[in-house]
RNA sequence: UCCUCAGUAGCUCAGUUGGUUAGAGCAUCUGACUGUUAAUCAGAGGGUCACUGGUUCAAGUCCAGUCUGAGGAGCCA
């Protein structure tokens, strides 16, 4: 009964598919959306499968003046047509149009894309249209790719995905700050006796939130499964008004049981250089379009903020080296015998004990090594209390990978399997251990030493495709005072 | 949240020490041309100078506040 919808759709070629055909007049039906219409003859139509436009010939006299009128950039065409190598210089073949049907009519005059440069700035306030430019069509294939990648990874590996709760009532996972989830009358909560809101006649009967991290539920999955992984959305309400951090964003999550620190920095690494491997193999035109595209904008900086790789050439480099490892006390020693340092160019002072700055993971990773640097055994007051504490009693088990112009891309740990170490270490930090029972009982029945980090999948994607800002590898970003669309 | 910078046509921008009717390129529309490649040529339309208030004979221009955006910092992934 779907016959006439077959019969209509089930010829489309993709246009990527078809730059590959030897051209041999052969009857081909193609559907997009008008880039340009030059000299009332030549259609550059792309469909987003690539971002090379085939071109359609519309011989003089063929079609009615008011079906030419109505092909202005960005109307939607079903056109059938002989494949024929192209007469002119621009591409290697076209589409000679026989049948031209328009799908969707479109208003020139109001349309705001133009075949010209436009600021991502103005790009992302029509984020909805933004898709149709080379510059976004490349991004989120490659983030398409990039997620297929990971989830091929762990299958290959035989993790298991697990679907962690999106809404979470544990507020203990310190990660930041949280978006309250509730159907209370925000202009007239129950309250309790003390003037409280009643969270007891709330939705779920508690306060809940957005989650932040799906790390804890991921370490019930794991001592059970052995290997997991979660990918999902994340939320932070952090007035964070920076070019790497979202309010909402994806992260992966592995988590591994029988596992310790450096089986947890192997897998890391190899799924880092896994991942750019992938998208290296399938996306070349996405990235040399973007590789391009980067040299441009950086023709205009001046020489001492170029980077000296390409994009590619950087993305090479990444898989064809091994990561720098260092411990903590290391990354100290360096910065404190740099000549940054001695010449004083920290803002910010160095020391032992010190949560290393931007400033300086960006000497380590950009002026002193030169690639992605793991660094490990951090001091335990400045990290989370489910990290694995180390024998010397003032380090923990944890390892960050500082990726070049990114910084922070994996943060992770061997995590704290002790119970006794564990429990004294909550309460040291003022988490109540009563409210993370169900995470406790798994260091009460067959605990097992176990590890895993946390990849921020938006910063994977500027890493690989050379954008600058997070909130243009994401369709639709969220940041403070920002959630259109 | 803090610091710095910015906001003029649909877009990218110019706009002199405050001074008459706020300009350009591109886009759009109309016409010409017809193997073009961000086509070309000719013409036309298009403005609450972010908003509110203030100073002044006079404000796009100076001052204050607000909003929005960008870069950097903090927080982090």
């Amino acid at each position: 009964m779907h016959s006439n919808f077959y019969s209509m759709f089930n010829k489309r070629t993709k246009i990527k598919d078809l730059l590959s055909f030897t051209p041999d007049n052969q009857f081909v039906t193609v559907m997009g959306w008008v880039r340009t219409f030059r000299n009332s003859q030549f259609i550059a139509l792309n469909d987003g499968s690539t971002n090379t436009n085939l071109q359609i010939v519309v011989t003089l006299g063929t079609q009615p003046d008011d079906i030419l009128k109505r092909i202005v950039t960005s109307s939607a065409l079903k056109i059938t047509g002989k494949l024929v190598p192209s007469l002119g210089k621009g591409q290697s073949l076209e589409l000679n149009c026989e049948t031209l049907e328009i799908l969707g009519d479109s208003d020139a005059e109001k349309y705001p894309l133009q075949p010209k440069k436009h600021s991502l700035e103005f790009l992302r306030e029509i984020a909805h249209l933004r898709f149709r430019t080379n510059t976004f069509g490349s991004v989120f294939r490659i983030r398409h790719s990039l997620a297929f990648a990971i989830h091929q990874f762990f299958n290959e590996k035989g993790f298991i995905y697990l679907h962690t709760p999106i809404i979470t009532s544990s507020d203990a996972e310190g990660a930041g700050e949280m978006f309250r989830v509730s159907t209370l009358p925000l202009d007239n909560p129950p309250k309790d006796l003390n003037g409280n809101i009643d969270f007891s006649e709330d939705f779920f009967g508690r306060p809940t939130n957005l989650t932040v991290s799906g790390q804890l539920e991921g370490e019930l999955a794991a001592t059970a499964f052995g290997d997991i992984y979660t990918f999902g959305p994340t939320f932070r309400a952090e007035n964070s008004n920076t070019t790497r951090h979202l309010a909402e964003f994806w992260m992966i999550e592995p988590e591994m049981a029988f596992n310790d620190l450096e089986d947890n920095m192997n897998l890391a690494e190899e799924f880092i250089q896994y991942l750019i491997t992938y998208v290296l193999d399938h996306n070349a035109e996405d990235l040399s379009f973007l590789d391009q595209r980067l040299s441009e904008e950086e023709k205009l900086l001046p020489a001492d903020k170029r980077s000296e790789l390409s994009l590619l050439q950087k993305l090479r480099f990444v898989i064809d080296n091994k990561f720098e490892r260092i411990t903590y006390t290391e990354a100290i020693d360096i910065l404190l015998q740099s000549p940054a340092y001695k010449k004083k160019k920290f803002q910010y002072d160095v020391k032992w004990g010190i949560d290393m700055q931007s400033e300086h993971e960006r000497y380590l990773v950009e002026k002193h090594f030169k690639k992605p640097v793991i660094v490990t055994n951090y001091p335990k007051d400045i990290k989370a209390f489910y990290m694995r504490q180390n024998d010397d009693g003032t380090t923990v088990a944890a390892m960050d990978i500082l990726a070049p112009g990114i910084g922070e891309i994996v943060g992770g740990s061997q995590r704290e399997e002790r119970l006794d170490l564990l429990t004294k270490r909550m309460t040291e930090m003022h988490i109540n251990p009563d409210e993370l029972w169900w995470y406790l009982d798994t260091r009460k029945f067959g605990t097992v030493p176990h590890a895993g980090f946390g990849l921020g999948f938006e910063r994977m994607v500027l890493f690989v495709t050379g954008m600058t800002n997070i909130r243009d590898v994401i369709p639709f970003p969220r940041t403070p005072k920002s959630a259109e669309f």
